[in-house]
DNA sequence: CTCGATCTGGTAATGATATAACACTCCATC
DNA sequence: GATGGAGTGTTATATCATTACCAGATCGAG
């Protein structure tokens, strides 16, 4: 059975995909059948090479990587449609700041109140939930008579690696 | 002298946005000045153009608008240096979830911890201050060794307005 | 089984957003 | 009046995303 992960954070450096891969694949094929959605072949490609990593990956960067790992290259609207269904599962998120996609590796909500924490040099992406946050912004909303359809809280800095690699730098 | 605006909230149904400009283009001069840049021709026309009404309007937009009230169309470029500038003296912000840009109407510090609460049918943008909000934000992103550079913040719904009038149409 | 509805993905074209590279002008400063 | 930096123009290109149309796969209903 997969292993419990509550939230998602950083991975550490001698950090493996290949399980959090499987483990991915294991909760789409879920998501997909309870939401009476197929997990096709291409779907699944799309999503093997997002969560190949924990990074946000732009949809043209996909292609290439699709383009190289096998046959003939996809038209974009291919990989967009792909993904389309793989956001709509919930398996796959958009992170907005960067017009770029990445696999959600810890099960939530559909709802989706999750802080993403986004690093600007190695583009690793983590979220981390935060049900507090999200309540005070939708009464914020509320206040101002606004009706609330979905809520974007991203962080965009340095992950601790990067932060400390760039201090070295900086020192040298 | 300028009314003083704590938050800017939707604009009431007769509102007239000329003391807005008048009143922006006030701040644009001060804070262009104390951070030693200069509002050139240009700048200002770009901001007048964006202040005009409470949306947020994309690049493009802003392009086209400029060609028709005046002389000889601009290359994208110009616009987005112009964009750039002007987003870097803190009175315009990016909306991030559209790629537009929407102009500041409230006066706030430069670390700009401020909701964006933006109309998905009339594209109107208010921001409303959320100090808490962005403290809370913060220190869940210390807790995961994240150093923040910036932190964004959008709801993506309807605006009062846009939504008594959905239900209407929903009604009828 | 066969029909029709729906879903999926291919092909081609286009639209929308954003930047790179280089040249010229203006103007403050020395 | 030379120098250097900021601002803008010009041209080209990169990057992100969608529209329109069609062919084949899948699947439930009759």
């Amino acid at each position: 059975m997969p292993s419990k992960r509550p939230d998602t954070r950083f991975p550490p450096p001698g950090h493996d995909h290949a399980p959090c891969v499987e483990d991915m694949l294991a909760r789409a094929d879920q998501a997909f059948a309870t939401r009476g959605m197929r997990l096709t072949p291409l779907r699944r490609r799309v999503l093997e090479n997002i969560a190949g990593s924990h990074t946000a990956v732009g949809a043209y960067d996909l292609l290439d990587r699709l383009a190289r790992s096998g046959e003939r290259r996809l038209a974009p609207i291919s990989v967009y449609r792909a993904l389309d269904s793989l956001v709509e599962a919930g398996i796959v998120h958009r992170l907005e700041s960067r017009n770029a996609f990445f696999a959600c590796h810890a099960p939530h909500a559909s709802d989706r109140r999750q802080v993403v924490l986004a690093c600007e040099f190695c583009a690793t992406v983590a979220e981390i939930s935060g049900e507090a946050i999200f309540k005070g912004i939708a009464a914020m909303a509320r206040a101002a008579a606004f009706k609330t359809e979905r809520t974007l809280v991203e962080v965009i800095g340095a992950c601790a690696r990067c932060a400390a690699d760039r201090e070295a730098i900086a020192d040298a």
